[in-house]
DNA sequence: CGCCCATTTGAAAATAATCAATGGAAGTGG
DNA sequence: CCACTTCCATTGATTATTTTCAAATGGGCG
């Protein structure tokens, strides 16, 4: 599983027989030219459900959630946003979710319209495009598997296991609550907070402060976590 | 939720403002002239998890599951493809999961290699698969809040109505079996079976048989199943 | 320093899984 | 053509997991 959607640095390194050809990392640079920079407070948001899907992100800094109410009240959590994730590229004419700062944020903020231009006269932006929307697809379907099939305690496992695999470090910074955790994995905030409290128990993971942890055991973590 | 991750003909219909333009009608038949026919006996495999690829499908007749065995034996329905869906779109250099006819089927089968070239010539089969992969990214959030969020019941229901939008018909055939339906919803065949139990005795459901069902009471059952 | 809110922890209730047995339909072979 | 076999579906009883309800703890911010 995985803790964005829409990842484009892991594919760009990674080597594509497939259809629609090598991810261009030189699309991204075009990409840069007709985007704006936006710095959004926490708590804010980027867009709201039904609004006009006329622009992408791209976070640069900073963490964003999209969330989607249920006709119950409950809310689903359908992406954590970190630096270098983009948003609202599977939006058709508009977003289907909300999408709002959990910390001070910046963001690139393409335009659609101009990206249209921009992909008519380099078809490889496209391109690059369509690589980070399989990556959306590909976590998307892992994500299933979890929700799907494993227990409280492997998701939680497999969550922290993404989150530290984006960090590249052992220490994790959870700029999100337990029950956005929670809203996210299909599990209650109380559920998430006992499973953190077993993983602490046993070894596996301390605890610096609530949104700042560390693995001690990895091998231990992926045991609980790769069931996919 | 939907039965079906990657469903070009819904999309066909809907205007489109976003990113990519409108979905070219033409873009399919540009593709079909490329396309192969193949015919498969149930229980064979259009392709195994780790194959190179190298082809896209198309469902003409019958229905393919997609499968996904966990490391502790379980299985993971990713989905179901029906006449129409397009399989492998998501797929990298390498198919992420086995393919499996669960009728005797008609597909067409699309070699990757020469859709790149199709689409440098026609740069709108390029936009008619990327809308085709939006739809799948946005039924594969739909599924994940889903699996996420929703009650045996809640997703029974949503399964039914999926199924019947799909077959635009009160009555649903259901190729699969019940033990599929589960692994497909993230439940044990048991559960799925006491959910249409449930249903048959408020008389939301009536069976014809174990593969064909009506629905007599549609509002009820959206009732139980539009949660999201 | 104290309040507020998120987190943690505990106990009870609900939901789904598991274990187990029965029922029924499709296909096989005599 | 029928009986047998096998596989799938259904139903029941029990167990396990997670949710819900409730209370206590603790950290951050005014």
């Amino acid at each position: 599983m995985t803790a964005a959607a829409l990842r484009p640095s892991d594919r760009a390194s990674q080597p594509v027989l497939a259809s629609f050809g090598a991810p261009p990392v030189e699309g991204m640079a075009a990409l840069d030219r007709i985007g704006t920079v936006v710095m959004l407070d926490r708590d804010s948001s980027l867009f709201y459900e039904g609004d006009a899907a006329d622009y992408y992100f791209r976070v640069i800094k900073g963490a964003v959630r999209s969330c989607k109410m249920l006709a119950d009240g409950r809310r689903h959590i359908g992406a954590f946003f970190l630096a270098g994730d983009f948003i609202g590229l599977d939006a058709d004419a508009i977003y289907p979710f909300v999408a709002e700062a959990m910390t001070s944020v910046t963001v690139m903020r393409y335009s659609r319209r101009k990206i249209d231009v921009l992909i008519s006269e380099q078809p490889r932006v496209a391109t690059y495009l369509v690589g980070i929307m399989r990556d959306g697809l590909c976590s998307a379907r892992q994500r299933m598997t979890a929700l799907g099939h494993m227990t409280a305690m492997e998701r939680v496992a497999s969550f922290l296991l993404e989150l530290a695999n984006r960090a590249d470090d052992v220490r994790i910074s959870l700029p999100m609550t337990r029950t956005d955790i929670g809203d996210y994995l299909g599990l209650t905030m109380e559920t998430v907070s006992r499973a953190f409290s077993q993983l602490k128990n046993e070894g596996i993971i301390k605890q610096q402060n609530v949104h700042e942890l560390a693995i001690v055991d990895r091998a231990a973590l992926e045991n609980l976590g790769e069931a996919a």
